[in-house]
RNA sequence: GGGGACGUAGUUCAGUUGGUUAGAACGCUGCCCUGUCACGGCAGAGGCCGCGGGUUCGAGUCCCGUCGUCCCCGCCA
């Protein structure tokens, strides 16, 4: 097949835009080989681009020699065609596609590039399997789906670029190539030519530069940032993704949170949903007690304290531990439960016991409270605000013999117990109830939540030490100040979490602007002063230099954009991801280096294979 | 690191209790067809059943290992 090429050829319109008002015009499309109708004796191309469709016309009978030339095309060359629009016939109008009113004439056709057979089409109606669609990611990213995808990501950017910008925030680049601050995720690790030996850190977040630009005088800054965390991945975690990071110099909590709904708010509109704010708030405490999770889908029901519900003669002859938490979980719309349904709750109460540590909890079959305890079991229906075909499942302690599960962290472990269970059967019975049903009314139905107050510190059973439950750079609570030593346990933190649907979007803190204060954490969390040097000593010393009260935050834009797209994986957002393995299929990375780059980094490696 | 699901034609899948020549749809190739739009009709090509080993007279099917993809737990300050 003889090539032409563009030469000064001009674009008139996109694929998708001709109308009827077009009918008459002389028009040049440019685009893909969608499909080809060859009916013998006319012939359609739906030529394609990232706009839409049109449909083009070889008629034999019109013009032989562009008939000739269209029986050549193939599916997914790339064509020019130059022609006139015609309004459609009546009877030929196609309702399924935009531009189905008109199609083009074609009185020249330039093929300006042939195709291979690709291992799939972007015009199939079955979608290939991941791994074919990640190695061929060129071709996946043509399906109409995928434009959709990624031209959403662009809109939602914009919007939250624009918002940003009119609410007086610079965007300002912080470097890829950084120092490995050992905490938290692992870093990924570039050497150093120069100094053998020695490695620059890809960022896990540019927490340090971006405290460092209020230090600086920027007063308000954010990035669209690309971030990096060396862990394993799941639907929902890419080795490397992109945040929408801010700080701000001289805020409250609350001026932090309107500036992020204002953004979302912008980022939202740009997809067409109309978000309400402000966005409801919750204490961590509060989100552990009524969802058991601190990041609660708030389109569910709450779990309910159903102490009320028993006498003390009741927990003594069921012999349910009144020093615990009684709390039942209701998943609506289930329905009948089967006697292996039944069997397999159960189970579940098991296994999560068994996850959660020595947590002494179960499950209560409900059905047999029904027959056995009646007035329990339609006192707990109503404190639940049970409907008939909701499934109730209490969550108590049985006393045990040692007595031992009174501990306010066992407490917590049954809150989380149940907050687990509640998610798993929901997910067992989406199905049947409505409330995770994606088609339904709860896929459109976007309900935000700040979560608030999370403790300081959280106790690492394996290391016998105080972890910081954020980042270390959080500032603690005023009035709590004073329990940092006493009781670290008890301290809580200006930080707060953006929570939507049970996804944690995002996650932020008022910060430590004193050094006093900042050195005070670190000795908290078992850092000596010149392990604390060492390791953050330019930040340490920055903090000496005049540095205004700041807080900030950092949203997943990935994670964003999945859930307005109603996708189920970030991979369906990001235009090159990685696999659960972190390997990119299409260019094969990563890969061994030869000697010679490994000799002028100085580095020795034993062969794997 | 652990658990689970999957791997059969280019693609999506079926393949019974282990039994003759491994099927379908879409795609592809050729022919026919002037109003299709997921065009239609006829004919055809296309298979290391992921890979390696084992059990068996006989393996796509059973067993072991291995590789890959996906999901979950651990991990992700």
């Amino acid at each position: 097949m003889r090539l032409d090429f563009l030469g000064n050829l001009r674009r008139t319109h996109m694929c998708g835009e001709l109308r009827l008002e077009h009918a008459g015009q002389q028009v040049v499309l440019l685009g893909w080989v969608n499909r080809r109708r060859d009916l013998g004796n006319v012939i359609f191309i739906d030529i394609r681009d990232r706009n839409g469709m049109t449909q083009l016309v070889f008629d034999k009978g019109e013009n032989a020699a562009m008939h000739e030339k269209a029986s050549a095309l193939r599916s997914e060359y790339v064509i020019a065609a130059i022609g006139k629009v015609r309004r459609r016939s009546a009877d030929t109008i196609n309702p399924n596609i935009a531009t189905g009113e008109v199609e083009v004439t074609v009185d020249e056709l330039k093929v300006l590039n042939d195709s291979k057979l690709p291992p799939f089409l972007p015009s199939d109606t079955s979608i290939a399997n991941e791994e074919v669609r990640l190695k061929y990611r060129y071709i996946d990213l043509r399906r109409e789906q995928m434009q959709a995808n990624i031209e959403l990501r662009h809109n939602v950017a914009m919007a939250i670029r624009q918002s940003l910008s009119g609410q007086g925030f610079f965007e300002i680049e912080t470097p890829f190539m950084t120092r490995s601050t050992p905490e938290g995720a692992r870093d990924y690790l570039v050497p150093s030519r120069v100094y053998p030996g020695s490695f620059y850190a890809l960022p896990q977040s540019p927490q340090l530069f971006k405290q460092i630009l209020m230090i600086s005088g920027f007063d308000k800054y954010f990035q669209i940032v690309r971030c990096f965390r060396d862990e394993d991945l799941r639907a929902d975690r890419q080795p490397e993704f992109t945040q929408i990071d801010l700080e701000m110099s001289f805020p409250q909590m609350d001026r932090v949170f309107e500036v992020v709904e204002k953004f979302l708010e912008a980022a939202f509109k740009a997809a067409g949903i109309e978000l309400k704010s402000p966005f409801l708030r919750m204490t961590y405490d509060e989100a552990l007690r009524q969802y058991g999770n601190d990041k609660p889908d708030m389109r569910l029901p709450a779990m309910s304290d159903i102490r009320p519900a028993f006498t003390d003669e009741d927990l003594a002859e069921l012999r349910i531990d009144p020093s615990m938490e009684m709390v039942a979980i209701r998943i609506p719309k289930v329905g009948k439960i089967s006697d292996r349904e039944k069997k397999e709750i159960r189970a579940l109460s098991d296994e999560l016991a068994k996850r959660n540590g020595n947590f002494a909890g179960v499950f209560y079959d409900f059905s047999q409270m029904e027959k056995k305890r009646p007035a329990v079991a339609s006192k707990i229906r109503e404190i639940c605000g049970a409907e008939p075909d909701d499934l109730i499942v209490p969550v108590v302690a049985i006393a045990s013999a040692e007595g031992k599960t009174h501990s306010a962290a066992n407490k917590r472990a049954q809150f989380t117990v149940a907050g687990e269970a509640r998610l798993e059967l929901g997910r067992k019975y989406a199905d049947r109830h409505n409330a995770f049903v994606r088609s339904g009314d709860a896929a459109r139905d976007f309900r935000f939540l700040w979560v608030t107050d999370f403790p300081m510190f959280e106790y690492d059973e394996k290391d016998q030490r105080w972890n910081a439950a954020h980042h270390p750079f959080t500032s603690p609570h005023d009035h709590d100040m004073d329990k940092l030593e006493s009781d670290p346990g008890a301290v809580r933190a200006l930080a707060y979490d953006v929570v939507l649907n049970g996804t944690e979007l995002g996650s932020g803190s008022i910060r430590i602007h004193r050094q006093d204060i900042q050195r005070k954490i670190f000795h908290s969390l078992g850092m000596s002063d010149e392990e604390a040097k060492s390791r953050f000593g330019f930040f340490l010393e920055a903090l000496e230099y005049g540095t205004p009260p700041h807080g900030g935050i950092a949203l997943g834009l990935d994670r964003i954009v999945m859930i307005l797209a109603g996708a189920d994986s970030l991979r369906e957002v990001i235009p090159f991801p990685k696999t659960a393995k972190a390997v990119d299929l299409m260019v094969d990375a990563p890969t061994p280096v030869s000697d010679v780059q490994l000799r002028d980094l100085g580095i020795v490696v034993k062969p794997q294979r």
